[in-house]
DNA sequence: CTGTTAGCGCATTCAT
DNA sequence: ATGAATGCGCTAACAG
């Protein structure tokens, strides 16, 4: 027999509240889920002992008795911008009500962090888990596929996913940027980027643009890149070196709207008036570019709408399809001033 | 008897794993949580079946057994800027390697909506609870009561916390704002600000500030303020106004940085210069300030360590101290160059 | 060092 | 409409 109790979190169980009103536990459980039908003296009874006592059901024990956890595991790869936030805000929004909670991880854009994060998050038997992409180590596939969760893979759409992918296709992204440059009479191409080691879908972007210059016969005239994570700074930094070694640009696609902000600054602060010196476009569509003197020309990704999307996919269906499923959230030119 | 088991989420236990290899479920237990001292080739006889059969330990069974979630409740009012998104990127740096889960909830600034998360996190017995500050509802404080978890008050030491607070004193920073203003000279103040309702830390920030003002015998000349949250096109907005109604105001003390680059930005488009015709300081350090063309000058409280000491000090100790314990994460004037 | 035993708190039968 | 019985998968105490 076990000598000690170790401390409990919750003093309070479904037995004691069922004895302190002359009930079975198993009624007081039944009012607690307001499930099945219960008279409604007792079930007053009961809640007045509930509200007396402070119980609050302990949803461990009731996750594992009824084999249905409530929990969504969400991993994600970075909180050094507002993307992934704005991803989270939309996951929050489509929890709302459901009763469903978030279970956050970061993996900093590291495939075996990211499988340390989906080991550690299936333990917790979550109804389903979110991840970012299709960039995964062989074991954490293995895992996925040994798990009951539904697996969503967001912001991509450029693979087959393994249950759903919510997002967009960042080829097509980098694609109709492209056409939408070339249409409006750019010629002469730059491109200003990070690191494509952690983030291939800038690198998929980029590709698209390519195809699109191909298309038309252009070159891509300069670029500069580089090695790390995108920010304002390098923005700046990989803007003035773009100038520097090729001042014949006449527009750069920016590898996001971070970088595109930058860029913008340093043109602020080197006296280039956009666009008729040089043109910026950027990818996202973030608050600071829409705010900014001049706004932003940039294509919009609906971030929030890929969280929520996300979440409505898997509270609509606790089973993986037989099919592999793809849900568009699209992109939008916002047409801005600075291209 | 039960009739059809629901289908499990994982399907292999320790009993099987346990039964696959000839020992019995308590070795396997000890040896997935490499606790207690087991004889080497049992250890990796266990540990190829467990590989072989996939085995993921069940969580929610384990915290059940030995009542100890390695779950923190994140309470947090809102995704909208980065400012909590850094705060969770120290809560997530502070349990790296912890082995704990972080499990988020967000408010939008409502203590009714942080009531309902609260009572769904407690549910889930976790080791702490991380919130924002100090303005609960009643019921919220009845049911940190009853509970063990630690609680840590975050953003704020301007008022006793319930077991830990960690963060900065606002009123302070108010304070030494306006003494780090006057002693640069200025002498007729503005402020540009946001929702006070919601947004408490702002007021005390403000109040800082006038007790400053008023030290020095100095009035408030101006202020202009909106109802709903701060946004860089609020920023502009409001400025717009102040420098409407009051063009004699020198300096402007702004709500946070949101609201103080979106000043700045309405500036760079009105030709007003920096800091000679108009300044302007703000509050939180973010990126976005520090990478303007002319750096925002302005408080840098420090966000991503009140995450991570908010996660070390519930590491350090399970229990709640007999006193109140106050870590100041403290805050720090940046120069910048548009005050 | 390892096995046996007895729950953790709750949801779910099935019987009444 | 309600109660009694059973076990979810695991860990902790104890015995050996």
């Amino acid at each position: 027999m076990r000598a000690r109790l170790p401390d409990r979190k919750s003093r309070v169980t479904v037995t004691e509240v069922a004895a302190a009103c002359g009930v079975s536990p198993a009624t007081v459980s039944r009012i607690m889920r307001g499930q099945t039908v219960v008279a409604e003296p007792t079930r007053e009874r009961v809640m007045a002992t509930v509200r007396a006592l402070g119980y609050v059901p302990n949803r461990i024990a009731g996750s594992l008795a009824s084999m249905d956890t409530r929990l969504i595991g969400v991993v994600i790869p970075s909180l050094h911008n507002i993307v992934f936030p704005e991803v989270l805000r939309g996951v929050h929004a489509g929890l709302e009500g459901t009763g469903y909670q978030a279970v956050i991880s970061v993996t900093d854009y590291d495939p075996d962090r990211e499988e340390a994060a989906v080991r550690n998050l299936l333990a917790w038997q979550p109804a389903a888990l979110l991840l970012a992409g299709f960039d995964h180590t062989d074991a954490t596939r293995r895992m996925l596929g040994q798990s009951a969760a539904r697996v969503v893979e967001m912001m991509d759409l450029d693979q087959i996913p393994f249950d759903v992918a919510v997002g967009l296709s960042h080829h097509r992204a980098g694609v109709e940027t492209g056409r939408h440059l070339i249409a409006k009479g750019y010629r002469r191409f730059g491109y200003v980027g990070h690191d494509w080691h952690t983030d291939l879908r800038a690198k998929r972007r980029f590709d698209g643009l390519m195809q699109a210059l191909t298309e038309a016969g252009l070159p891509l005239v300069a670029e500069a890149r580089c090695d790390g994570p995108s920010s304002l700074a390098e923005g700046r930094r990989q803007t003035a070196r773009l100038r520097a070694s090729a001042p014949e640009v006449d527009v750069a696609v920016y590898s996001n709207d971070d970088m595109a902000v930058g860029g913008v600054f340093h043109c602020m602060a080197a006296g280039i008036t956009l666009p008729q010196d040089f043109a910026i476009f950027g990818f996202n569509g973030l608050e600071i570019g829409r705010d900014l003197p001049q706004p932003l020309s940039t294509l919009r990704s609906n971030r929030f709408r890929i969280g929520r999307d996300s979440v409505g996919v898997v509270m609509a269906c606790a089973k993986r399809p037989s099919e592999p499923q793809i849900i568009d959230t699209g992109f939008e030119v916002f047409a801005g001033e600075t291209a």
